[in-house]
RNA sequence: GGUCCCAUCGUCUAGCGGUCUAGGAUAUCGGCCUCUCACGCCGGAGACACGGGUUCGAUUCCCGUUGGGACUACCA
């Protein structure tokens, strides 16, 4: 039983899809709630009504639900949790440490323009601070915040963190519309919720003393918090979409698993020592904050393929079947049923980095007709080889058993008395099988294919070879 | 500009004062295995940003410089 209640949260703005940046900071939170028997929560911060869409909510759930972070509570909306925040604006008034304030935006826009060419900082005045307004049309509401002194915390990654409140303004809680603003919505949902780690991008590190204020204010308890460390593009910037791939669907259409993803996510910006590999369960079991890194990170596609890769040959046939079903379908290939699946994925899984590459590699296998790759044709499928297929054409044709063993028998006995190696007849023969310079050991090839179509797709590259001359 | 954060191989990282001639992974280059591809195995090349301290001793602690990032909105 856990000693302390632990309840995490993820809370993406649904103005686009989940990107892996979000992807990581929702697993972090995952990992440490599942981890220590706490709970994690997911919340829509669609405050801001002009950019955030329902695509984009649905967006994010399936991606979330591809990735298997299942949440406890919500999806909570903030557009429709607007008592909470005004209950905690009241309250706030209530108490004197907030008060309305009258100034326009022409005014603050002006008098920011002044201090900044002053060489000053073009925070707030306080203007309306102490005049006792009231709620009037265009009014906002401020957050008296203190004067001076230090807000500090000690996050569980960076270490200690402290600011001058000196730095900061009287920062608006209520728009004029009426609409809470991004921090109050957020620190009045986190109370409401009982969130106690704020586990989220460093990109917040400067607004937590702001929402510590209003913590304060309200004479509610702090969260913890942790600060991940972003995460870049190859250019060191900031992760955007002239980076490529950022979409969490766009890794699952490239035929990534969700396993090697989160893998992947896991292993930037945090560590476990040498260990590269982990399974979905061992992350939860050796994930720490301790161990997050403090420096931001590049997020490298060739490493998540090469995961991709082990956590394909490390899943079990059955569920690979289930996941390369779609990429089948995508490329229009008909599907053989599971029992014929179960062997293809078998002897594919250890050559395919992504299901994309395994459904390609499946290819010569359901489609019709194949096409001839055409270096292999050139390379291959020429007229010395010709006498060689012939005879082992009818060689097949009286191989009563195509299994692998079977087929190998065959061959041993074909090459003995050919006086030949087998790669001397195995690279024109995969040519004219798969129509590729590669695939699987011939045997395998041949025992999937069976005998029908083997025999026809050798007659085939015979004629084929025969038009050359 | 101000505030805050950060800094080990190309990239992700281990390292928490001596064990570092700095380890692993990936990518890359050789080689082995071999019917092709892949897997696997063996090996090579490749980093402590710089300058000061502290210390008997700094990759590790402190300060500065440089570089990068974030924030600085009635966006989140």
């Amino acid at each position: 039983m856990p000693q302390e209640n632990i309840v995490t949260r993820f809370p993406p703005s649904p103005t686009g899809y989940l990107h892996i940046g979000g992807a990581r900071t929702a697993l972090f939170n995952w990992l440490f709630s599942r981890q220590k028997g706490g709970k994690f929560v997911l919340r829509i911060e669609d405050t801001d009504r002009e950019r955030s869409s329902e695509e984009a909510t649905r967006a994010i759930l399936e991606s979330m639900e591809w990735l298997g972070l299942d949440w406890d509570e919500g999806p909570y909306f903030q557009s429709r949790r607007n008592d909470i925040y005004d209950a905690a604006i009241e309250k706030l008034l209530s108490i004197a440490q907030a008060y309305h304030c009258h100034c326009t935006t022409e005014i603050l826009e002006q008098k920011r323009k002044e201090a900044s060419s002053k060489g000053l900082k073009p925070k707030y005045d306080g203007q309306c601070r102490d005049l006792g307004l009231g709620p009037a049309p265009g009014s906002v509401v401020r957050l008296k915040t203190p004067l001076n002194g230090v807000t500090q915390f000690n996050d569980l990654v960076k270490g200690p963190i402290s600011f001058d409140n000196e730095e900061l303004d009287d920062l608006i809680l209520r728009r004029s519309d009426g609409s809470p603003t991004y921090h109050l919505a957020v620190v009045a949902d986190d109370i409401n919720l009982g969130i106690t780690y704020v586990i989220r991008g460093d990109d917040h590190v400067n607004n937590t003393p702001r929402q510590i204020l209003i913590y304060k204010a309200l004479g509610e308890p702090l969260p913890r918090y942790a600060h991940l460390p972003m995460i870049l593009g190859p250019d060191k910037h900031r992760l955007s979409k002239r980076h490529g791939a950022m979409s969490v669907l766009e890794y699952r259409d490239m035929g990534c698993l969700p396993h090697a993803l989160l893998n992947s996510l896991a292993r930037l910006g945090w560590s476990h020592g040498d260990q590269e590999k982990f399974t979905r369960e061992e992350l939860i079991e050796t994930f720490s904050l301790e161990n997050v890194g403090k420096a931001a990170g590049v997020f490298n596609l060739e490493k998540l393929l090469d995961l991709n890769g082990w956590h394909i040959r490390e899943s079990s046939d059955q569920f690979l079947v289930k996941e390369l079903t779609p990429f089948l379908d995508r490329l229009g290939l008909e599907n053989p049923g599971e029992e014929m699946l179960m062997k293809v994925v078998a002897i594919l899984k250890v050559r395919s980095k992504t299901l994309v590459e395994m459904a390609e590699g499946a290819r010569f296998l359901f489609q019709k007709e194949i096409d001839y790759d055409k270096k292999g044709d050139d390379k291959f499928l020429k007229p010395n080889v010709l006498r060689l297929l012939e005879e082992l054409l009818g060689e097949l044709e009286k191989t009563p058993e195509f299994t692998h063993t079977g087929l190998e028998k065959t061959f041993t006995a074909f090459l003995e008395e050919k006086e030949i190696k087998l790669r001397k007849i195995a690279q024109p023969l995969r040519v004219a099988l798969t129509g590729k310079t590669a695939s699987p050991g011939i045997f395998e090839v041949m025992e999937l294919l069976g005998k029908d179509k083997v025999l026809e797709r050798l007659r085939r590259a015979i004629t084929h070879i025969q038009t050359k001359e």
